[in-house]
RNA sequence: GCGCCAGUAGCUCAGCUGGCUAGAGCACGCCCCUGAUAAGGGCGAGGUCGAAGGUUCGAGUCCUUUCUGGCGCACCA
């Protein structure tokens, strides 16, 4: 039997079926970098429309995870699509590097060396520089992990130049962003209670917290009451035998040396009860509970009241020599305790504004290492508050005035590295108030943040927008400073009496000489040379008689939170790209985080939001929809990932991702993606390696001239209207609807119904038979387009087959879309739905033994002559090898053609079939194209 | 305790302002092709739409309650 085989025009590309990712892709990102390709970007695009996007700063502390991995590529999805719609996107990436978890791994390991002792022995400044030198070390180490992992999965940005919140400019940027924010009048040093870490001698922020499960004493105390008569009034009784006690409920005990006061509440029923012979006041409806949790037998009730009424009335504190009063406070709650509770000032939140109110100092006996000073009685001072507990337990048992104790679990708020309990305690420290009104203005930062969420940015998804105004309607005043080494100073100095220096002229006289040497000169120069640049005769806010040289630095560092919360004014502002930005895309952990804190410092400094849109994804969470952290070791490994499946495949995951809610992970997920990325690759492979052949030419000019009622047509108009839709649906930061809709087209559009109906015309017509031709130069603009649609998706993959295409030289991300629109023949619906019709008669007629479909002809039932426009094309869209078109007939009709001569070159049983003069049965088509007579 | 989100085929997800026998892809089963070949194509099976009430001529879609999972916030004196 003759074989035709080479006279078939069968596809030729250079574009492996193979795509061998994890060794190609590094490859692909060496070539972007030796050309420059951000560089070459940013300067062809120069005068292009600008799309401001704002990278959020990552924390500099181990290599990236799954979470960063999903972050990274939206975002790149983000500024890849904004490139190919010919924008100009600067994309600076950045690292947030001071904070708490990189200088307390380190001092761990310095400790773990025996070094810390020598250090500890070393002058303050000194020992600081020391662990700020070895956390520089360590946070420059992981920012070049961090981006080489970044980098390894495409990511375009200007990796050549990030920013880093430890660079001098940079710091500087947040210190002059501080001294506006001084200027605004939102800026106040205050004694307040704070979440303090007894194991970093450090306050916390909110989100330096973990909630964990807890054992602790709860305890029920007797506080005997000065005045028995007042009592007996408040109850409305003549008088009383004894004095009575009012029973207060807590779970610190170590608390109870600060406490100054008992709340009730004043709307609350309070009941006098001889409870096992002692007289004592508590809430009637609490009675039951605390009868039952105390254990007492013997309970009889002799008066009630209103909780109003006791106000006023003082008690004798069980062991330090002071009295304390009872005050009225609506945060008391009959949840839990006695409806009478225990306020120390200095020790709780509530307590500290309840004191406010009434007068009561923050009274703080704890110091900073967690044992009491010496204003506590004799037996207490110098003891660890957590040891105080057992101690004040047994004092107060021996004094009588214990009623109850237990051991009980709860959840109890940690300091999220160290692991340990965090208490409240009050300290000095750095504020900015939500609540003060602005010198310009006069409107707080809370009424303007909630203005800005209300009408001024757009979320994504919408219900954001409630989360963050819940947030910013609660937050307390934010809390700046910190006690550590590794951090921005906060150049604030004392004067000889013990009040603090800081002015927006001081201030911004230290950010020169940190722009200059960086924040290490707070620790290494002295006040005269910081403030070098100052001259208290210029500066209002200076105090009378300032001398420099009588200065001394104070060493609060900032939270963390207002450095990375400045990159608005350190990075956009700094490096000319503009604010606000059009876009902050990160998790949605950070509505309390970097969007929040970015939102305040910018109102308060310029009194416009940072960011124009929110976009937040959900936590990526493990098969089970556990979440996966490094601590729960259920991560999977992103360096992993890439060997075994390639950033390619990873991105398409990524991108196919319902990524507003939580994200389950599992290796089976990629496997699933890495089979959709062949079903792709493959389907590029087909267009390439059948348009090797077509001539040059204008290839959107000459798709054009297609013909709408061919198959070309129809698919040319799928392609246009596809290219449309994906196009809008990356610039609604929709990745999904992108993804599906580029999927389905190659999938079905492309390699199920054209590619397969096309194979014939493409193999087997002459080589540059017009329809052949026609078929090819749309197939090459579906390629190009295609290339373009998959560049933000799949950055090495398009680049490849685009280089394919045109050669090695070219770039497929310094192109951008084709424009182009195309209406094909109005019936192909029609037509498309009598294909339907005909593949399920041929599957049937399988039964009848005709199972390979060109060993079948097709009578299509056209009543109306609809199909008659698609007759040329119908066999190939159905791959049968005869189609008749029958205005009488019912249904579709399948022809068994086994005994019809079949096409020797194109197998086809065509009517035009004969032998030809060598005896070969070919169809005239094929005859033609091979010559033969 | 409060707020928010999700719960649709084995898996990942569509189903807008309520309206024909609830869709897609993957996976699965059967079959074809062997000239996209560690490819390609066809057909098929598969769902009490978390549960229970209610509104309606009609509800996956609206209301109420409830269960499960997740997130956030608060409280823990």
């Amino acid at each position: 039997m003759a074989d035709f085989k080479n006279t078939l025009n069968l596809p030729q590309t250079d574009f492996a079926m193979k795509a061998n990712l994890s060794q190609s892709e590094p490859a692909t990102l060496a070539r972007w970098e030796a050309m420059g390709l951000y560089d070459r970007l940013e300067r062809e695009r120069a005068n292009a429309p600008h799309f401001r996007f704002h990278d959020g700063p990552p924390y500099a502390n181990g290599p990236i995870h799954v979470g960063h991995m999903v972050n990274k590529v939206l975002k790149d999805m983000v500024v890849r699509s904004r490139l190919m719609e010919g924008m100009r996107v600067p994309y600076t990436p950045g690292w947030d590097c001071h904070g708490l978890p990189i200088e307390h791994r380190v001092v761990g390991e310095l400790v773990k060396k025996g070094k810390m002792k020598e250090l500890d022995a070393l002058p303050a400044d000194i020992r600081r520089m020391a662990i700020r030198k070895a956390c520089a070390a360590d946070a420059t180490k992981f920012i070049g992990v961090q981006a080489k992992g970044m980098q390894r999965l495409l990511t375009h940005a200007d990796y050549a130049q990030p920013y880093m919140t430890m660079d001098p400019a940079y710091e500087a940027g947040t210190l002059q962003l501080f001294a506006d924010l001084i200027e605004a009048g939102l800026v106040f040093r205050q004694l307040k209670p704070v979440h303090w870490s007894v194991a970093n001698r450090t306050a916390l922020a909110e989100a330096e917290l973990e909630y964990e499960e807890r054992e602790d004493p709860s305890i029920w105390v007797d506080f005997e009451s000065s005045d028995a008569a007042a009592v007996a009034k408040a109850f409305g009784l003549e008088s009383l035998d004894a004095r009575p006690s009012f029973m207060i409920w807590t779970t610190t005990p170590w608390t109870l040396p600060a406490n100054l006061a008992i709340a009730v509440g004043p709307t609350y029923r309070y009941a006098l009860v001889r409870m096992d012979g002692s007289e004592t006041i508590l809430a009637t409806d609490l009675l039951a509970k605390v009868k039952a949790a105390v254990g007492a037998e013997n309970v009889e009730v002799l008066a009630e009241t209103d909780g109003v009424k006791l106000v006023g009335l003082a008690y004798r504190h069980p062991f330090c020599e002071r009295e304390g009063r009872v005050i009225g406070g609506e945060h008391v709650t009959l949840e839990d305790g006695t409806g009478l509770v225990h306020t120390a000032p200095g020790h709780g939140d509530e307590d500290w504004r309840v004191g406010l109110r009434e007068g009561l100092r923050a009274y703080c006996p704890v110091r900073d290492d967690g044992t009491y000073d010496d204003t506590v009685p004799e037996w207490l001072r110098g003891v660890n508050i957590w040891d105080a507990n057992a101690m004040v337990i047994r004092r107060l048992t021996e004094s009588g005035h214990l009623v109850h104790h237990v051991m009980f679990n709860h959840s109890y708020p940690h300091d999220w590295r160290s692991k340990t309990p965090v208490i409240f305690r009050a300290t000095e420290q750095w504020f900015i108030g939500v609540d003060r009104a602005m010198k310009q203005g006069g409107h707080t930062l809370r009424q303007l943040a909630l203005e800005a969420v209300e009408s001024k940015v757009r979320f994504v998804p919408e219900w954001g927008r409630n989360r963050l105004r819940g947030m910013l309607e609660s937050r307390p005043d934010w809390c700046l400073s910190r006690q550590r080494a590794w951090g921005l100073p906060i150049p604030a100095f004392s004067l000889p009496d013990g009040s603090t220096f800081l002015t927006p002229a001081s201030v911004r006289a230290v950010a020169e000489v940190v722009k200059q040497r960086g924040s290490d000169a707070w620790f290494t120069e002295t006040p005269a040379t910081l403030l070098a640049g100052y001259d208290p005769a210029k500066d209002p806010a200076a105090p009378k008689g300032l001398q420099v040289a009588s200065l001394e630095k104070l060493f609060d560092i900032f939270d963390v939170w207002f450095e990375a919360g400045s990159s608005w004014n350190s990075v956009l502002r700094a490096r000319g790209q503009g604010v606000p930005a059009e876009l902050y895309l990160e998790g949605s952990d950070q509505h309390r985080g970097w969007f929040q804190l970015s939102l305040l410092p910018a109102l308060g400094a310029t009194g416009a939001p940072p960011f124009k849109s929110l976009v937040t994804h959900g936590f990526v969470v493990d098969r089970d929809g556990r979440k996966m952290s490094k601590s729960l070791g259920n991560a999977l490994e992103v360096e992993d990932l890439l060997k075994e499946f390639g950033a390619e495949v990873c991105r398409w995951w990524v991108s196919g991702l319902a990524y507003e809610n939580d994200i389950r992970m599992d290796k089976a997920f990629l496997t699933a993606a890495g089979e959709a990325y062949r079903k792709i690759r493959n389907t590029l492979r087909f267009l390439l390696g059948n348009i090797g052949d077509l001539p040059k030419g204008d290839v959107v000019k000459e798709a054009m001239a297609t013909d709408p009622a061919s198959l070309d047509g129809w698919a040319l108009a799928e392609l246009a209207r596809v290219q449309g839709e994906v196009r809008d649906a990356f610039t609604r930061h929709a990745f999904r609807e992108a993804h599906q809709t580029i999927f389905d087209f190659c999938n079905d559009t492309l390699s199920s119904v054209w590619c397969a109906a096309a194979k014939d015309r493409l193999y087997c017509d002459r080589a540059d038979a017009p329809r052949r031709r026609q078929t090819q130069r749309v197939m090459r603009l579906a390629a190009e387009s295609l290339c373009r649609l998959l560049a933000p998706v799949l950055p090495h993959t398009a680049d490849e087959a685009f280089r394919s295409m045109h050669g090695p030289e070219v770039c497929v991300h310094l192109a951008s879309h084709l424009n182009f629109s195309f209406t094909a023949h109005a019936g192909w619906p029609a037509a498309m739905t009598a294909r339907a019709a005909a593949l399920k008669a041929l599957e049937e007629a399988k039964a009848r033994g005709v199972e390979n479909p060109l060993d079948a002809g097709l009578t299509l039932p056209d009543p109306d002559g609809a199909l008659k426009p698609f007759a040329a094309d119908l066999a190939d869209l159905c791959g049968v090898s005869r189609v008749k078109l029958d205005p009488a007939a019912k249904s579709v009709i399948v022809t068994d053609l086994r005994e019809a001569p079949r096409c020797e070159r194109s197998r086809r049983r065509d009517e035009s079939v004969r032998p030809r003069a060598d005896g070969v049965p070919l169809s005239d088509r094929d005859a033609e194209a091979v010559g033969a007579a």
